[in-house]
DNA sequence: TGGACACTGGACCAATCGGTCTATTTATGT
DNA sequence: ACATAAATAGACCGATTGGTCCAGTGTCCA
């Protein structure tokens, strides 16, 4: 929670992926981050060699990173998975609350309207694969066998992507809490 | 199963959906829609006097039509909610890998990227909350409480979205066919 | 045969797209 | 103080964006 003023890297990173989860990738100008960010162009292609898809990457990332700070957050003081996937999906339920019901997640915004380039696709889903991994680490340390520990870690990641996409289009978070209920 | 040619107007549609499902509302222009379908722009301004945004709506509930009709045919003949949504994921599934192993979400494609219209985002809510009730529908009529019901289709709904996702990032059907499982 | 209307074809438009390029300012190390 | 590099500033570019407009074509009914 550093006040310290931001580089223009990082505004540019983190403008970035606040638009491009409102309105996706294609949807939003590199115009528009350069303003909101408050950056002139010829900052964004110092840093950013490739343009616009290497912001989207670095922004993917970036956010990435955050989500996974998230989840161990949430699941390291659990006392089982079920507890700890709740305690996520409050924590998640809460930001998209205060970003004005709208921000989507970060990898799904670039992934899956970006440049048709398969690098920059890959790198997205390892992302996921990423979260997926530290589900099934925290299910596995709270008990499950390897195998259905990873089940489990997909399963609740369909879950909370799905239940997004809902609280989403209903800009609306009530979904996301109600989500890990007990079957 | 007709073969009867469709008309410019159908043409545009089925492409526009075709390719907003592979790459979003704004990551599609109006010129690669009418070349891919043959047609020239006054006859989509013709058909549809708003553009782009009517012939994303048109797109959706076409999309949303045949996607409530699959439903219908998975959960009709089946014995138990879970039968007719394991059917229901496995004929997703085999769309999916038809299309290349890319199409998303109808509704998604063109909710999340579109423009920031109000009445659009609605009609495409709306879309959602149909495929919610057909579901709920489906569960109450196979035994499920009314209120049970709906909780049942609302969380299968949030799965499949998910599912859908997440094979769309890996490329892979295989994720969707092990959903409904037994918990 | 002629008028009405649905539809097609495509030229044209201002605005915006992502990106390049160079000049200038700011920091850094010696 | 000076040299070198990092970073900023923004003019400029061709291509593409969604949209408008109108002349032409086809079709159907009087």
């Amino acid at each position: 929670m550093s006040d310290r003023p931001l580089s223009t890297k990082e505004r540019l990173v983190r403008t970035a992926c606040d638009l491009f989860r409102k309105r996706g990738y294609s949807g939003v100008g590199v115009a528009e981050i350069l303003s909101e960010a408050n950056a002139p162009k010829g900052s964004l292609y110092h840093h950013f060699p490739n343009g616009k898809s290497d912001l989207a990457i670095a922004a993917a990332n970036w956010a990435s990173d955050g989500m996974l700070r998230i989840m161990a957050a949430s699941f390291e003081p659990a006392a089982t998975f079920h507890d700890g996937a709740t305690t996520f999906c409050y924590k998640i339920a809460k930001l998209f609350d205060l970003s004005g019901n709208w921000d989507g997640c970060p990898i799904a915004g670039a992934l899956f309207d970006g440049p048709d380039n398969l690098e920059f696709r890959e790198k997205l889903r390892h992302c996921y694969e990423g979260w997926i991994e530290e589900l099934a680490h925290h299910a596995e340390r709270l008990g499950a066998e390897p195998e259905a520990a990873r089940a489990q870690a997909e399963h609740f990641f369909m879950l909370f992507q799905g239940g997004w996409d809902l609280a989403r289009a209903r800009q609306n978070s009530d979904v996301l809490r109600r989500l890990p209920v007990p079957a």
